[in-house]
RNA sequence: GGGCGCAUAGCUCAGCGGGAGAGCGCUCGCUUCACACGCGAGAGGUCCCUGGUUCAAUCCCAGGUGCGCCCACCA
């Protein structure tokens, strides 16, 4: 043993041979009947390894790796989301470099293509896992759009449609003009952009004078189609029931009065646009007024106005403004400052406009998950999140479940030439109304995170009865990030309970966000991002579980380099004390019979911060465990105990014991840092530590603790002073 | 505009009603035979501000200030 400790080569020798072995897969090492399972979040197909994928691996293979020693019959389930958009966006990049395009391949080929990309440029995300150490049963490895998985999707949706919970409307929803697809709120991401705010008059029809509006979007003029102000603004209410012209159409159009009218804003006059505008779309269905599109999918301006039909935004705005202008009905143009909704892919702005799609009724749907939630079936940790849970979900709006792309699980609809709606998990044969034979699929496909409600099942062969649904279901743990509580726990929950009959999983760790080391974000975009796999290769995965572990405690934490140090010394530290008991060890076997108060106090140390652990994982502090493991190793186990029996290590008695001591410790650090103590283990054993029995309960040692004190105190003054102290041990039990 | 969180040693963070802590950094001393990625000793803090509750507050409450995150349809 080299008396420094590299990673280096140790962990990837470990991390194959744990799974060649099978020692990751569900059930190895098992010695119990009760079963533990993590559904581990799956990562977009096309993602590579971030912070926060490895601070939750770190988390969720702590707990696994400690079940597992346990003797639980564990399952991590590993596996990928086919993350519809974000697939989509890469492989249409792909195309674009090559000359093509989605369009000029055809949807067929595209989607072929897009298999084939993901064979070779996809999936490389698990061998990141791997590298982290992540004892996930690779074998089990899924993915949504499997064909297995994609039975699941479909019998889940046909299943929500028969009870009649998903319809068609046409309403206003967040259209991406790149994508060309429909993005449900929770897609978005908002940024604040400088922009004009134009005053612009729209004389009164009985050429009384004129109403003045304010607007950052002129170009969205033509689709006007009332003016309104607040009922009880004063300013107005003798306008209200007239009419005014919108100007460049010259359309009347009436003025009326709606509460939703922010008086205090602008001139406290709205023109009210109901296609392009989500507050204009509510105030125009409760007036009963039209809806005309001035703006097409393509995000250009449509056919209202011929003559505007194909112009960009901004040149139907420059033209309208001058219209506006010359006419003397341009009042101001002043800088604003404002927030805009962005396509979170591609970061273009949403069009919001109104378009026919395919929603999920919630209200129903959410009920027992509210139930479970409020009971505390399932458990989000920290407590505030478990409250956001339930009010995110309270809140949750019919979801907008069809997307406008190709790659994803296409809608199990058909209609035929009559308009009638067919809805089977499978090619049907005639429409189920007329008997029409002529039927067309839905162009449609399915947002991405319908397919990821039900990963903790179909992942287990659902919605075939399989064994492993038998066994697996429900799960236990879930570790993930604040942004995916809505996203997706949430709807496993619902979804779980609607198909299941039973919760996912109980309890839901949300983790603290690592902050880049100057506390901003970590973002591609801000070039913030802390590579992990740099880190991983740099000091090791064990010093990086055991610094992303320390990081875990409060909300958001800065990423923090001298936590990670932290961990490396601390695997040093062991590697070290570990070649003092372990060389010239001979035959000596591991033997706990303590005689010396020392060997008495430091294995109920060893005992004393088992349960300590176990305490502190099932109130998943995380932090405070890597602390009580920090200084069991450092203070305790080397720099008190190792120092004392050190000048006797020669007597087998006290050998036996120290290695004894040191099993205990290995086993205690294991799930933390996994690779380090599964190579010192192998120095003294045959057999692997990541199914070796955790240490049971045993409090033999409990009436030794109290000497804790008069030892350390005695040590003390050997060290200052070089006189010993004598200990009569055996009068404090 | 709502909701949540954070302000403690130079840095990153624990603690949370009665003694102010850890790791790193810093100072001093150790080529001690497991480890200099080490050992020992030490310096360093009106625990953001102002009030309140209490025998007692860094910790509880109210307000303020400064940050951060999430949500939201102010054109």
């Amino acid at each position: 043993m080299e008396p420094l400790y590299t990673p280096q080569g140790v962990e990837e020798r470990w991390q194959r041979t744990w799974e060649e072995e099978g020692l990751y897969k569900a059930g190895a090492g098992a010695r119990r009947e009760e079963t533990f399972v993590d559904a581990h979040p799956p990562p977009n197909v096309t993602g590579e390894l971030h912070t926060g994928h490895a601070l939750q691996l770190a988390l969720g293979d702590a707990v696994v790796r400690t079940k597992r020693m346990q003797g639980f019959d564990v399952l991590f389930q590993p596996g990928y989301d086919h993350a519809g958009i974000s697939t989509q966006n890469a492989v249409e990049k792909h195309l674009a470099k090559e000359g093509t395009s989605r369009q000029e391949l055809g949807r067929e080929a595209f989607v072929e293509r897009t298999w084939a990309w993901l064979h070779e440029y996809g999936g490389t995300i698990m061998t990141q896992f791997r590298r982290i150490g992540a004892s996930l049963d690779y074998s089990r490895e899924r993915m949504t759009l499997d064909p297995e998985y994609t039975r699941a999707v479909m019998r889940f949706f046909v299943h929500l449609y028969r009870k009649g919970w998903i319809y068609r409307a046409n309403r206003i929803i967040n259209w991406c003009p790149h994508h060309r697809t429909s993005l449900s709120d929770l897609e978005l991401i908002h940024a604040d952009v400088d922009d004009t705010l134009s005053t612009i008059r729209y004389p009164l029809a009985d050429g009384s004078g004129h109403i003045a509006i304010a607007t950052v979007r002129p170009a969205t003029i033509p689709g006007d189609v009332a003016v309104a102000v607040h009922p009880d603004d004063e300013r107005y209410s003798h306008l209200v029931g007239k009419e005014a012209i919108v100007p460049f159409v010259e359309r009347r159009v009436p003025i009326i009065a709606d509460e939703r009218v922010e008086p205090d804003f602008g001139t406290g006059a709205l023109k009210i646009t109901p296609g392009h505008d989500p507050k204009d779309f509510e105030i125009g269905r409760a007036h009963g007024l039209p809806e005309p599109m001035a703006i097409g999918p393509d995000g250009l301006m449509s056919d209202l106005v011929p003559e505007l039909a194909g112009l960009t935004q901004k040149e139907a705005e420059g033209r309208i403004l001058d219209w506006c202008k010359e006419r003397g009905q341009l009042e101001e143009r002043e800088h604003y400052r404002h927030s805009v909704a962005l396509c979170e892919r591609c970061h273009n702005r949403i069009e919001p406009l109104i378009s026919l799609q395919w929603w999920c009724a919630m209200g129903e749907l959410k009920q027992p998950a509210l139930a479970a939630l409020r009971e505390r079936r399932v458990r989000f940790h920290p407590e505030s999140q478990h409250r956001f849970a339930i009010d995110s979900l309270e809140n949750a709006p019919d979801w907008c479940i069809s997307r406008q792309i190709w790659w994803g699980h296409q809608l199990p609809l058909w209609e035929c030439p009559n308009g009638h709606v067919t809805c089977e998990e499978s090619d049907p044969d005639a429409c189920a109304e007329c008997g029409s034979p002529e039927l067309a699929r839905s162009e449609d496909v399915l947002d991405t995170w319908f397919s990821s409600a039900l990963w903790p099942f179909a992942t287990l062969g659902w919605p075939d009865r399989t064994p492993e649904l038998a066994r697996y279901y429900p799960g236990d743990l879930q570790t993930t990030g604040r942004e995916i509580i809505r996203l997706w726990e949430n709807r496993m929950i619902f979804a779980g309970l609607e198909l299941m009959g039973e919760i996912p999983f109980e309890d839901v760790v949300i983790h603290s966000t690592v902050l880049a080391r100057d506390g901003r974000r970590m973002s591609k975009s801000l070039g913030t991002g802390i590579d992990p796999r740099e880190v991983i290769g740099t000091h090791g995965a064990d010093a990086t579980r055991y610094g992303l572990l320390k990081m875990s405690s409060t909300q958001d934490v800065r990423f923090s380099d001298s936590m990670l140090e932290e961990g490396r010394k601390l695997t040093n530290k062991l590697w070290n004390v570990s070649r003092l008991l372990l060389t010239d060890a001979g035959s000596v076997e591991p033997d706990e019979s303590p005689g010396s108060l020392e060997e008495r106090w430091i294995l109920a140390r060893l005992e004393q911060t088992r349960a300590a652990i176990e305490e502190t994982f099932a109130r998943f502090d995380f932090a405070e465990a890597a602390n009580q493991l920090y200084h069991l190793t450092f203070d305790d186990f080397c720099d008190w105990y190792a120092e004392a029996i050190k000048p006797r290590l020669s007597e087998p008695a006290v050998r036996g014991t120290a290695l004894a001591a040191l099993e205990r410790l290995l086993k205690l650090l294991h799930p933390v840092l996994p690779h380090v103590t599964e190579e010192i283990w192998a120095q003294f054993h045959e057999s692997r530590l990541i199914v070796a029995p955790w240490p049971e309960p045993d409090d033999s040692y409990a009436a030794d603790l109290h000497a804790l004190d008069r030892v350390q105190e005695a040590a003390a003054i050997f060290r200052r002073s070089g006189v010993a102290v004598e200990l009569e041990g055996d009068e404090q039990r």
